[in-house]
DNA sequence: AGTTTCTGCACCATCGATTGTGCAAGCGCA
DNA sequence: TGCGCTTGCACAATCGATGGTGCAGAAACT
């Protein structure tokens, strides 16, 4: 009790103060003593030790022995991103719901770093992975494959394992039409004054710009096909588009579908240090919700994939999995501009 | 290697298979066969046959034997926020730099969570913790010092572990004052018309709070000692705190304080649905910076946090701790409206 | 040849918890 | 009294890796 650093006891230092067996101590302490037929008092008495001596587990040491370790992986392309930092806080709900602990890291949309931060947390011999916005979904699965472990992919598919994505093509279908009809009908949008900005070829971006086409071909008649510019999951290849369209053009369009909140930040960039007034009449769709991304100075339609019901479809997969491999849809949300929604950390309790 | 779910080879699997005794096969693979004067041809052997069977360390077993686990632990409040995410896409930058694996969970500011999470990650052995704006650090400390585990404050400070926080002072002067300097001098703000929304009974608080009454009343002459709405860290609490001033009031103040980006998500919640010609006056200051919130339809001076200075500091003080506890000090930064700043993010690599 | 010094590796206890198995004491019952 | 059943627990192997120690054979030296 009393030593500076004391050692964390174990289960044989209580075992040598109840006079127990440690195989007796360990089931009292994991809660198995009742099918072990250990007596009531038995099991009381260890359990007061534990708390005095403020007995912890040592979940290596468990984890080890069960290959299991209790811990529930989440892999995020990055942090610094209201969309995946929502999914990280949802997921954490979750996981502590269940009395696991969360482990999230992200792997930077390198498929090479992906799957060794897989085979990392495999090597902790994690219980399940949730592979969220993979570059490379089955390159990922294969590495748990081999290891045995239970793992899903979220918001990007892949071929191998179950994914629970958002419906890119509803989404972007919505998001099209609401730009459009942002315009009113004195002076309606023209097929070439929208562009699609951002987006590269993976299976969401692909969905969203093909939504975004057959939308605009519906709506506005024709769809001069060079209105979309890739450009990645950067803000500065973002910036960099913007300022070859600028250049080339004279002026931005009078309507953007941005494809990822990540490209809406190239945007910013782009605004920044040129006068406001150039973005007066801009109409803006953006595929991902930020609440301060909805208020900017001209309408931004928005849509917020729904993360939450995201996770739990994912959850429910994982825990008993259909046999081949599916996708399962979630459907978006269309966001007017100006719109605070509430978020994961609403759930919180508020303190003043 | 044919086997459909093959167990993971290990060190006993390789020695067999090699012919060399476990302790070999192990000194090999981590590398201290040298210091073992293990031959070469051996080493290489083995390493061949690891190879092959893609073998990779059970870090349970090897965290167990040497009561480390490689483990960084990253103890936030939330996730869903950009101050906050952004210190961890920092963070696990620098840990994996190292050669070791970030762990990133929040707390929800929950005093009890703190301190449960803390020893959930103590019960995993992990190296070292980074205590990022808890509520009750002190607490958090003595579970880390029980289990004999380095740990830093970072954001709040605490008595009995280093801290390294934001100059929350000097950030506040300098955001006050920006504030004041908006107004140009035909029409300059009155004392009356600036008001503090945000904060709760910490440190930070106290010390922008502080800061901005000084401020207040060296550039403007007065400080009528109700510009303070406390509404703690919640968005709601915020909407609130802003709706019964301007049921009070009538109107907004002319220029606002707000103490982070969270509350400022309460100003959100207050413009949602009201007309934005109410805002179109407004100034706010905003400590914390968001790169949508700079780029709002009013002026919004913000202050960035420089995290990537903190997180170095934190590593080299967890690194070779000074004696006695002590604050350390990193200079935030203004930002002036309308930036659109580089983050964490624009160090990986740009994929089209 | 005999002794010392290296080389190169094997042996084994250990980290802390889990779990299948075994067994003594106590009890009921004929 | 003797048999079998139940109760209550102890024993010991095990998970996979680590690292201190010891030892045989080769090399170097006298």
């Amino acid at each position: 009790m009393d030593q500076q650093v004391k050692k964390k006891a174990t289960i044989y230092d209580l075992s040598v103060l109840s006079g127990s067996s440690p195989s007796t101590v360990s089931a009292v302490l994991n809660g198995t003593w009742r099918k072990r037929r250990i007596k009531e008092s038995t099991a009381q008495t260890i359990i007061g030790l534990a708390e005095l001596h403020q007995y912890t587990t040592n979940l290596q040491a468990r984890g080890l022995r069960r290959s299991r370790s209790g811990l529930v992986g989440l892999m995020l392309p990055v942090h610094d991103n209201r969309y995946f930092s929502s999914m990280a806080q949802t997921f954490e709900g979750h996981v502590r719901s269940r009395g696991q602990c969360p482990v999230v890291v992200s792997a930077s949309r390198d498929p090479e770093e992906e799957r060794r931060t897989a085979e990392t947390l495999i090597s902790y011999s994690i219980d399940q992975l949730f592979i969220v916005g993979a570059t490379d979904p089955d390159g990922v699965h294969e590495v748990c494959e081999a290891a045995g472990l239970r793992h899903i992919n979220i918001d990007l598919p892949g071929a191998k394992a179950h994914s629970v994505i958002s419906d890119n093509y509803a989404g972007a279908r919505m998001l099209t039409e609401a730009i459009i009809r942002q315009f009113g009908n004195d002076d309606p949008l023209r097929p070439d004054e929208l562009f699609l900005f951002g987006g590269r070829n993976d299976h969401a971006s692909r969905e969203r710009i093909s939504a975004f086409h057959a939308t605009k071909k519906a709506l506005l008649g024709a769809d001069p096909d060079d209105g979309v510019q890739s450009s990645g999951y950067s803000p500065d290849i973002t910036l960099r588009a913007f300022e070859a369209f600028y250049q080339r053009e004279g002026k931005l369009p009078r309507a953007l579908f941005i494809n990822s909140s990540i490209n809406m930040e190239g945007l910013l960039r782009f605004m920044a240090g040129r006068p406001a007034e150039m973005f007066s009449e801009l109409v803006v769709g953006c595929y991902d919700y930020d609440p301060f991304g909805s208020f900017l100075p001209f309408p931004v339609i928005m849509v917020r994939q729904n993360v939450e019901a995201m996770i739990t479809k994912a959850f429910e997969l994982i825990d008993e999995p259909p046999r081949a491999p599916q996708i399962f849809l979630i459907a978006p949300e269309l966001i007017q501009p100006r719109s605070a929604l509430k978020g994961p950390l609403d759930t919180l309790k508020d303190v003043a």
